[in-house]
RNA sequence: UGGGGAGUCGUCCAACGGCAGGACGGCAGACUCUGGAUCUGUUUAUAGGGGUUCGAAUCCUCUCUCCCCAGCCA
């Protein structure tokens, strides 16, 4: 795959690997693994991970395992296992055979549990829940010991094997580490390896009724994988000491971990928690709304595999809570679709314009360039036509200062075609509203220049109103109004800051023939409207169309000041 | 008030004892058959106090602020 189109800074955890690799720590290998649990569908900031993982394994000619952490049967599905490896690899990265779920391992973990009760570092507690809870203590006093700590290693063997045998209800024993109630790290006050959870898991069925806890499965699954760098975001800092007790315990091959700080965008939100909320109050129309930041949310919308891996690459990685402007991922996609989007012409709120000195029985076929930023993308013919339609807002009765498109006696070009000159309005005789432009057109200015020389000063967009085609848009904005959606007043929550006006459907808009053959998912961008994309809802008889993004729009921006 | 982390332009990331730099955003201008794109200029930062040093964002020290941890979740 190829890189970013500019230099790739190092950061923090490439400089560590670097360092290994010179002092030979893990004989020259860089095996890094994306390790999702299949709960939830991926985000933009598992992208971040993903790219971090896959690229750094890319970068130092290593490998990146794709591993379902999928130790929790009863929030596990395959749904989830299925939407990511499509993400995974929609986003451009390869797992080769490399797939691996750490279901695989529960049996050596079961092994390796053994291992720790044999050697006096693990025991079955019968503390209920509540009382585990209870003798553990809080931030500032430390815990107390369970009083089954001191069972024989023989007592714990058999109660262990029944545990497996499933001769106990869940939730009335665990098998805990023998470490220290004392520790200010809580991690460490002899933390759980096993619970008891009768459910059946999507791989392995009802072959167990004993479960690994995540510090125990995850340090065990990258060391059969031989990680050399187990690489995880900040809130597992903390569990780090854990991670290297185990492995220390078991003499085994112990990977490096290292941590990072997730991804916070702002005028969003991240986490699984509040992604459901939205899903499940009907705040967006499901994980794959374009307005979600989801992978599939970005997809639908019309964002590249190219563009995310950019903006991946440009956020950097580092150990600071940070939040990435929004504006930079929008930079990203611009940028990309900038140089590969085709052009094409759309009126999202048309409004007629008959060119009165234009006969009424005929048409042309104008030359219109595909993308000036690629010319072997070549050239269309666009139909031309006594009625057209323009952008409603590209006419003002009364023009502001600095608005120098079409109004009442002004001369502005169509692009591609003629200049026209605005020479009446008729107007709706009950609500008063614009009905319909008359304008001359300039038989000498065909195709778009004028040879005397004259300028104007606006280009407008346009269609043939017989020759174009009716279609939808659906026109997003920013889900959430605060860039911090937690900014709220006291007892409200971060939905009371959600965007009323974050889709805006349009469903007469009027597009260019060209787009008939437009399939799901390709993406345009519609002249001075922005990027657009076709959305897998449109039917044959009508096509809907996503934004995906806004062009910079400087007009808009001076509006807004006012 | 336990433990673990982190503080650099508005935002994100660099600088690893030697001129605080880049990107995005903002602002201004040039150019333009997209008020797009492109190009140019510009704005703004080392949390605070002490110390070491010829020289400190970087080393030491004290202080302040922010984040994470009390699931049989990951």
């Amino acid at each position: 795959m190829a890189g970013p189109d500019f230099e790739r800074p190092s950061d923090f955890i490439r400089d560590i690997i670097k360092e290994d690799l010179k002092t030979g720590k893990y004989d020259g290998r860089v095996h890094t693994r994306f390790p999702p649990e299949p709960n939830g569908y991926l985000h933009i900031g598992h992208a971040k991970s993903i790219c971090l993982n896959f690229g750094i394994a890319r970068d130092f000619n290593g490998l990146c395992n794709l591993r379902f952490d999928d130790t929790n049967p009863v929030k596990e599905e395959v749904e989830y296992v299925e939407s990511i490896k499509e993400d995974v690899s929609w986003l451009g990265f390869d797992w080769q055979e490399r797939m691996y779920y750490a279901s695989d391992y529960f049996e050596k973990m079961y092994e390796y549990a053994v291992r720790l009760i044999e050697t006096g570092k693990a025991y079955v507690c019968d503390l209920s829940a509540d009382e585990v809870r209870e003798y553990r203590g809080t931030l500032t006093e430390p815990g107390r010991e369970s009083p089954y700590r001191n069972r024989s290693v023989e007592e714990n063997l058999g109660l262990f094997a029944r545990m497996r045998a499933g001769e106990f209800p869940d939730g009335s024993r665990t098998l805990r580490a023998i470490i220290d109630m004392a520790s200010g790290n809580i991690n460490m006050r002899d933390p759980v390896i096993y619970r008891i959870l009768h459910a059946e898991h999507h791989m392995t069925g009802n072959k167990w009724c004993i479960y690994p806890m995540y510090d125990f499965a995850h340090c065990v699954s990258d060391s059969i994988e031989r990680i050399t760098h187990s690489i995880c975001t900040l809130e597992f800092e903390d569990h780090r000491p854990l991670y290297d007790w185990f492995l220390d315990r078991l003499s085994v091959y112990h990977p490096r971990q290292i941590e990072f700080a997730r991804l916070n965008l702002s005028y969003t939100v991240m986490s699984k928690r509040k992604l459901l909320q939205l899903v499940e109050g009907g705040y967006v129309g499901g994980w794959d709304d374009p307005r979600m930041p989801t992978i599939s949310g970005l997809r639908r919308r019309g964002y590249t595999p190219e563009a995310i891996r950019n903006f991946c690459d440009r956020i950097g990685v580092a150990k600071r809570d940070s939040v990435v402007d929004m504006a930079l991922l929008e930079y990203c996609i611009r940028e990309d679709l900038n140089k590969r989007a085709r052009r094409v012409m759309a009126v999202l709120r048309p409004l007629k314009v008959v060119i009165i000195n234009y006969p009424e029985d005929r048409t042309e076929e104008l030359d219109a360039v595909n993308n000036p930023e690629d010319p072997g993308m070549g050239t269309r013919k666009v139909p031309f036509s006594r009625v057209l339609y323009i952008e409603r807002e590209d006419f003002r009765e009364v023009p502001p200062k600095q608005f120098y498109r079409l109004s009442p006696g002004r001369e502005v070009r169509l692009r591609y075609a003629y200049y026209i000159t605005c020479v009446g309005v008729v107007k709706d005789d009950r609500t008063g509203e614009i009905a319909e432009l008359r304008c001359t057109y300039d038989p000498a200015t065909r195709g778009g220049d004028s040879p005397d020389g004259r300028k104007v000063k606006a280009t407008l967009h346009w269609v043939s109103a017989a020759h174009s085609m009716e279609a939808e848009a659906r026109l997003y904005d920013y889900l959430l109004l605060k860039a911090d959606p937690d900014d709220v007043e006291e007892g409200k929550d971060f939905k009371s800051n959600i965007n009323p006006g974050s889709l805006e459907t349009l469903t007469s808009c009027r597009i260019e023939p060209c787009l008939a053959d437009a399939k799901p998912g390709s993406g345009y961008q519609f002249e001075r409207m922005g990027y657009f994309c076709v959305d897998p809802d449109s039917t044959p008889g009508k096509t809907v169309f996503n934004r995906t993004v806004t062009l910079k729009d400087t007009w808009a921006k001076i509006e807004k000041k006012k």
